[in-house]
DNA sequence: CTGTCAGAATGATCGACATCAAGAATCGAA
DNA sequence: TTCGATTCTTGATGTCGATCATTCTGACAG
């Protein structure tokens, strides 16, 4: 299955870049390429977890889903982000489900492959154990963001924190607003309305999936008050 | 510091278990007793993280502090536990506070004596990486929790898992009351007001921090209908 | 015993966000 | 272009849990 782009592609994620390059060969060989449209599922919950995710391209939303079928986006995956690890080491089904959404490719890495590869190299160990400790970071932020924090603040929060690893002053919502509604933890008619209520307030310009910021600081502002 | 017993008790925390012995001795020689008073903080937000913590006895909570001070309860540390770790890896400052609410002794094991055993062994590193691992489980399930439970199921969660845990019809809750709401994300009006409710219609009975509860089916039930 | 103080319970009120119900806009396929 | 289906917006109404305020309880020091 894999190309020989595989190889390189897996050099480029920072779990693997201080991989030997035989190690990262025998990743490269082992791992296999998924391709599923936009809307198919990746896996669902309760399903056995054979191994780890790495998106090359598209985009793939991770989910809990409640009893009587409502959902809750937990994550939304860019390229480049690997998923699924925790599971695997925990060797129980999966808590979650993946479904793409959009058109997407995807290489999975066997369980058995990376644990031979851990074995063999404590730096990925370490590479590993500092990734889920991020991963942990970051839903710890989230709790914290639900908990604490209103509707307001957590799209404004979303809003800056895109523009910051963006660089430019305009955010390209990464799915449609429903998805990303439910990532913030809010329902689509909360999330416009508060869209509607910034554009006024803070002066962002909402087009379609496209928001422009002129002024982040206003935006900043929006945060404390009210 | 540490007296020969730290060795027996860290064989017989999950993470060290396989370690051999003279890791294990090692491991001992380098850990820090550290007592603390009901109501020290252990480190706060924003402190530099230099290894991680196993407590002995007493019981620690875990918070995140907003700013205006109001503070949220992430976990509640019961003895046998470790915590930190996550920060440890991530060299970064933490994130949360701790803070002992009964007299209490950790074990404060230093980050480069533990870096320095999971490069020998990678069982250990293997066991780590599946700690943090059900630790993010843990946290995705408090997220889903959080978002998609009302007050009520909230609180009948906890009570059954507790029940489940210890095996009576008893739980004794191990924090006052205002701490558990916290954890349980809930003001302490609102945490009075459920058990109310509970007592009268799933027939709990609240004596200060013993609850018993005769029958769970019934309580159980509560969680589905309102 | 008495005063104090933290913890807990109870009552009254309020507000943020969800829900329900239509429309409006956008997109894609024929 | 046109039609249909999503997706999004907007409005009216409802509700869960927070907030504010008071009372009650029990533990403990003096």
């Amino acid at each position: 299955m894999p190309t020989p782009s595989t190889h390189a592609f897996l050099k480029h994620i920072p779990l693997f870049t201080a991989c030997h390059e035989e190690e990262l060969a025998r990743l490269a060989e082992r791992a296999v390429e998924q391709r599923y449209e936009k809307g198919q599922m990746l896996f669902q919950r309760g399903d056995p977890c054979q191994g780890m995710y790495v998106l090359v391209y598209g985009r793939v939303k991770i989910a809990i889903v409640a009893r009587q079928g409502a959902e809750k986006v937990i994550e939304i995956i860019h390229p480049s982000q690997s998923f699924g690890e925790a599971v695997m080491f925990l060797e129980q089904p999966y808590p979650v489900m993946a479904q793409a959404v959009e058109d997407s490719l995807v290489l999975f890495i066997p369980a058995d492959t990376l644990f031979a590869a851990l074995d063999e190299d404590s730096r990925l160990a370490r590479r590993m154990l500092a990734g889920l400790s991020m991963r942990l970071r970051t839903l710890l932020r989230d709790v914290e963001t639900y908990t604490l924090e209103s509707a307001v603040e957590r799209v404004v929060g979303y809003l800056l924190n895109s523009l910051e690893s963006s660089g430019g002053n305009v955010v390209n919502l990464p799915v449609n607003k429903q998805t990303l509604a439910s990532r913030l933890n809010l329902t689509p008619e909360t999330f416009s309305r508060v869209l509607q209520k910034l554009s006024e307030q803070a002066g962002i310009v909402v087009e379609g999936r496209e928001i422009r910021v002129p002024d982040s600081n206003k935006l900043s502002e929006m945060r404390n008050l009210a």
